[in-house]
DNA sequence: AATGATTTCAACCGCGTCACG
DNA sequence: GCGTGACGCGGTTGAAATCAT
């Protein structure tokens, strides 16, 4: 393929634009427009090639650009959509009016990609972290905050054990729950998109029948979805679905809760029906969820979190989880539903 | 205050896709 | 159907800014 003059050895100037630059470039587009890249740096006095003009319009001189961090909403929209559509930059950034791909993408990579793998999620497929470095964070972190409080070396010892059993428990449910809610998530947007009218929304987790990753293993619904016009569909929004998929799903469970095997996992939990006992993956005030820094925050001292919102529900729930006597029950249940929902995609 | 390490983000590079002749 | 050129996208780079010592 020829390559543009750009790419290979030219005169034209690359580098960071001068302000005289910019202006050049905002006089001259305000006055023509910019239907050809390659003829107007030359039209318009610039010794740039058109691709490095075109660049530094969209990501930087457009009149729209938002500038300035980005909010809560606009990193929960990001992680989200990232969950479903991957590494498409330009495809996000067409919901977050205001934002450029490459912004979404920086900001990505800085911010919200170390978050998630703090976390223990895999930033990439957005499944739990299985690699031996996460595991030697979560025991260093266990050893500074535990270790050392008796006096006799053995109790240290098996206070540690017990707390990195305990705490890794709680970590291996956050991923399960983690893994339902992406998945979930993912299964109930295809169903926006194709119009389903399930009424029951969790149908298809409780059978263990539509779980599915859309990158892993893509189904008929998941090129549908990444591909909207493919179908006979009326074009929708990913931003819509998104939306109406988190509304729903922030609204909760419904009353029956989430059934497994016929048993309630909410209640069994003491996790309330009418809140959502998953946590959001990022922090938002206004939602049921809980927010990754509040979850930190809370391993200490869940009470942190409760802040008049029902957020603190979820660790709580997960805190009676562990210390009840009949805990194993709902590892049972837990386990035997994501075994079954993995096996059934594999 | 100086210096080195780390983080951020604007800009670049190379490839894929599409339109057009 | 093929070649060409332009545009757009995603990955990467490196200078500047910020932080830690």
């Amino acid at each position: 393929m020829v390559r543009s003059p750009c790419s290979h050895g030219s005169d034209f100037k690359k580098g960071p634009w001068t302000p005289e630059e910019d202006e050049k470039l905002i006089d001259y587009i305000k006055r023509n427009g910019h239907e050809n890249w390659k003829a107007l740096p030359k039209l318009a006095g610039l010794n740039r090639c058109g691709k490095s003009c075109r660049l530094r319009w969209t990501n930087y001189l457009r009149p729209d650009i938002k500038r300035g961090k980005f909010s809560e909403e606009e990193e929960r929209v990001i992680v989200n959509l990232h969950s479903v559509l991957g590494n498409k930059w330009s495809r996000i950034a067409n919901h977050l009016p205001g934002r450029t791909d490459n912004e979404i993408k920086n900001f990505w990579n800085t911010h919200i990609r170390k978050k998630l793998l703090q976390m223990g999620i895999d930033p990439n497929t957005h499944k739990p972290r299985t690699d031996l470095d996460h595991f030697l964070n979560l025991s260093q972190f266990l050893g500074a905050s535990q270790f050392g409080n008796s006096a006799d070396p053995l109790d240290n010892f098996l206070q540690l054990q017990a707390e990195a059993a305990q705490l890794a428990n709680i970590h291996v449910l956050r991923n399960l729950l983690q893994i339902m809610n992406t998945k979930t998530l993912t299964n109930l947007e295809s169903n926006c998109l194709l119009g389903s009218q399930n009424p029951n929304l969790f149908e298809g987790l409780v059978n263990g029948a539509t779980i599915s990753d859309t990158r892993d293993q893509v189904n008929p619904v998941s090129q549908d979805l990444l591909n909207p016009l493919a179908t006979q569909q009326a074009p929708a929004s990913d931003f819509q679905a998104i939306s109406n998929l988190w509304a729903r799903y922030e609204g909760g469970f419904g009353p029956e809760g989430l059934n497994i095997n016929g048993n309630s996992l909410s209640s069994s939990c003491g996790i309330q029906t009418d809140q959502n006992p998953l946590p959001a993956l990022v922090s938002d005030s206004t939602s049921p969820g809980i927010s990754i820094v509040k979850q930190t925050e809370s391993k200490g001292n869940p009470s942190n979190c409760s802040t008049g919102t029902p957020t603190s529900t979820v660790f709580e729930a997960w805190e009676k989880l562990i210390d009840d006597d009949n805990y194993s029950s709902y590892w049972k249940d837990i386990l035997d539903l994501t075994s079954s929902s993995w096996s059934h995609n594999s």
